[in-house]
DNA sequence: GTGGAGTTTCCTGTTT
DNA sequence: AAAACAGGAAACTCCA
């Protein structure tokens, strides 16, 4: 359906996206060295300020309109239905993905969406919301102290995602919250996400699950004699409901 | 350059 | 039989 749409057709007046275009041509850089459009608004830099691995559905649906609205996109051209999905499932979408669910639209969409990946935010999604007054979708306000995710550790990027049980696409859950035991619902799905975050794709849960048996030796996690549950020990902080 | 922390990779063997 | 667990060993990356 999307064959006989062009770019002038979409991509018209104002604003033409070149695929090829670098992240400061299309959004220009802030002070402090994060990118941002210059003509977006305050709200407009949420989108480069939040991993979109944390976005919630409602956030996908919104960037996928703030797309529209900035880069002259046909929102005609975009299956909606297929964007019924939260930020995790959105990563984890291929270009191909993209292209069948927006046409040329998600050729540009990808892009886009490659390039917040790629040069990182300030603040998770909790912390944000911290700033922000009333939070994103009334979740509640965490801070633990942390201002990049990219740079934390493997007990801490699953304790983010146990943390932010929209975002996770039912990876992780809690067996036990008030005792720090969670399991791991989809252990290959966590070895890609985690293997996205340090940007090697040859991780598996098998290396994953080794890096994690070490934390035992340091407090950080306390064994757990039943398969894909673990435990955090006392070294392990954030995950505390009340501590947070 | 060096050393340590935190993985990553590979491995063999065991358990579920 | 497959998946997960256990943990040794070495390599690797990053940072101070």
């Amino acid at each position: 359906m999307l064959d006989s749409v062009t770019h002038s057709t979409f991509l018209s007046n104002t604003m033409v996206c070149d695929p090829l275009m670098s992240w400061t041509e299309l959004f220009g850089t802030t002070e402090d060295g994060y990118p941002t459009c210059d003509h977006q608004t305050d709200s407009d830099s949420f989108w480069t300020s939040i991993h979109p691995e944390y976005w919630s559905k409602h956030n996908v649906c919104e960037w996928l309109q703030f797309c529209c609205d900035q880069y002259k996109l046909d929102a005609n051209c975009i299956s909606f239905s297929h964007f019924n999905i939260n930020g995790l499932q959105l990563c984890n979408m291929t270009q191909e993905e993209f292209l069948d669910a927006a046409g040329i639209c998600g050729e540009y969409l990808y892009f886009i969406l490659q390039n917040i990946r790629t040069h990182g935010y300030s603040v998770p999604a909790r912390d944000k919301a911290c700033v922000r007054a009333g939070g994103i979708n009334g979740q509640e306000c965490h801070s633990h102290g942390r201002t990049n995710l990219q740079s934390s550790h493997l007990w801490e990027f699953v304790r983010d995602l146990l943390l932010s049980p929209e975002e996770n696409g039912g990876i992780l859950e809690w067996e036990d919250r008030g005792q720090g035991i969670f399991r791991v619902v989809k252990s290959e799905a966590l070895a890609k996400m985690w293997g996205q975050r340090k940007k090697n794709d040859r991780m598996t849960y098998e290396k994953l699950s080794r890096a994690l048996r070490y934390y035992y030796k340091t407090g950080i996690l306390e064994r757990v004699d039943r398969r894909l549950v673990y435990k955090f020990g006392k070294n392990a902080h954030g995950w505390q409901e009340n501590k947070i």
